[in-house]
DNA sequence: CGTGATTTTGAAAAACATCAAAGAGCGTGG
DNA sequence: CCACGCTCTTTGATGTTTTTCAAAATCACG
């Protein structure tokens, strides 16, 4: 299921932005590094910190009692993701590192202060929160209401926004660590869906066929189009300014 | 669809606890009434403020193009929405009044001011924002991977930790202002759909047969299995500490 | 070149949506 | 007080989407 070809620091690789920047200079936690598969912080257990992940992708999800999983988000190089819920540390979901990655684990109260601190790491944090309330709620209103073909477009327009800083231009050749299966349990679908699906898109030349876990965008206006969005609105709406 | 016979400040009333009490004397912000049915903040727009709810449910939706609706959330008496998105200040979602409600919008510059003079109140914020993702996070799951009675007896659970400060007790008479059409939009499901499995928790006497919107709970254990929760650990990790 | 993971394909079943119409509840105006 | 109109719920028949199961094909990698 995971990309080992895929080390941390070389395809999925920090975006330098100022969050980043300044977190790396500021902490003093030294990064540690986590297998692809390897399990960071489980659902229930009380929370170790706040996540801060330097290189390689991260997965937040959620099990039934029947063993499906429903990814609820992944956490990209320069993001910060803190598991804690309700009452006082008890992660509400599953952490886990999707590819090989590089994680600093940032201690509550060292977090806590910094935030107290720094009215900008505030602002840049509160931003970040508020463009990953957007991106949920994109995505469970087509995973509540559209078909198998626009929950995949959306979902491809998101990680491709998220993922590069050029944004969606015809033709690229575009790579998230994603087996059809991690796919499929992002968008609410099995795995055998998805790849119908997939091949529908690429028969009708929205997509091309780059090769397991690259993705080929031929007609990106189409694409958006089956996504139901408009590209610079969502980028507006779902990734925080640099 | 709005239900009428609950005016805001009967059924629907605010529970008292921390936040609420703090805001309701530190404003001099005017509530606002607002009828059922009233759209608040459109999706795009420039964000008026924070939403402060006195009375009444409002709630958060996004539409597909063809108009199927998604709610994200509802807002209950006593909690806060703040609608802004990754860039400034476009709202990322509708917000409308479900039922005549009692709202303070409270400009970002003093919510800002206040949240910066008072951190007691910062921390209240920060846990209900961790509430409401995971109370989303619980929903995607659902809405992903789980059958419709599942998704339904989840939502009455949710719903009723929520709106109720008992929690669940067998024979409770519980109102929650929702048609099967607005729960369905909730849960991913046509309003068709939600009667037919309505009925069958009927027939299974899980449900009783309240009236319009009043849910009698027969049997509370049942109803947890079949929303795949233990109701303990939800209220831990969806409902905020007072 | 073989082995395990991933993708593809097909056939059949299940879940859910859609369409259409009838029934129930409720407020309003006569 | 009743009849009317409205919205909401229920029900049936039918169609589409998605899942499930099972097996073959492809790919990556040692």
């Amino acid at each position: 299921m995971a990309n080992d070809a895929n080390p941390a620091g070389s395809s999925f690789r920090t975006q330098s932005d100022a969050l980043a920047e300044d977190l790396a200079a500021l902490l003093e936690v030294t990064p540690r590094a986590a297998a692809a598969e390897e399990v960071l912080q489980m659902e229930g257990d009380t929370a170790t910190g706040i996540f801060f992940v330097r290189g390689g992708w991260l997965v937040v999800s959620k099990y039934t009692e029947d063993g499906k999983r429903q990814i609820i988000d992944f956490v990209l190089p320069g993001e910060v993701f803190d598991p804690g819920s309700a009452t006082n540390r008890q992660a509400s979901a599953d952490l886990a590192a999707l590819t090989e990655a590089t994680v600093s684990v940032i201690p509550h109260d060292v977090w806590a202060r910094l935030l107290r601190e720094r009215p900008d790491l505030r602002k840049i944090l509160d931003r970040r929160n508020a463009a990953g309330f957007s991106r949920i709620a994109e995505r469970l209103l087509r995973i509540g209401k559209s078909h198998a073909e626009a929950r995949i477009a959306y979902a491809i327009c998101e990680l491709c926004l998220r993922s590069t800083r050029s944004g969606l231009v015809d033709g690229v050749d575009f790579s998230v660590p994603l087996t059809q299966q991690v796919l499929g349990d992002f968008v609410g679908l099995t795995s055998v869906h998805v790849s119908r699906t997939l091949r529908r898109l690429k028969r009708q030349a929205v997509l091309g066929a780059g090769d397991q876990m690259n993705i080929v965008i031929h007609d990106v206006d189409r694409l958006a189009e089956i996504a139901e969005i408009d590209l610079d609105e969502l980028r507006a709406e779902i990734i925080p300014p640099a």
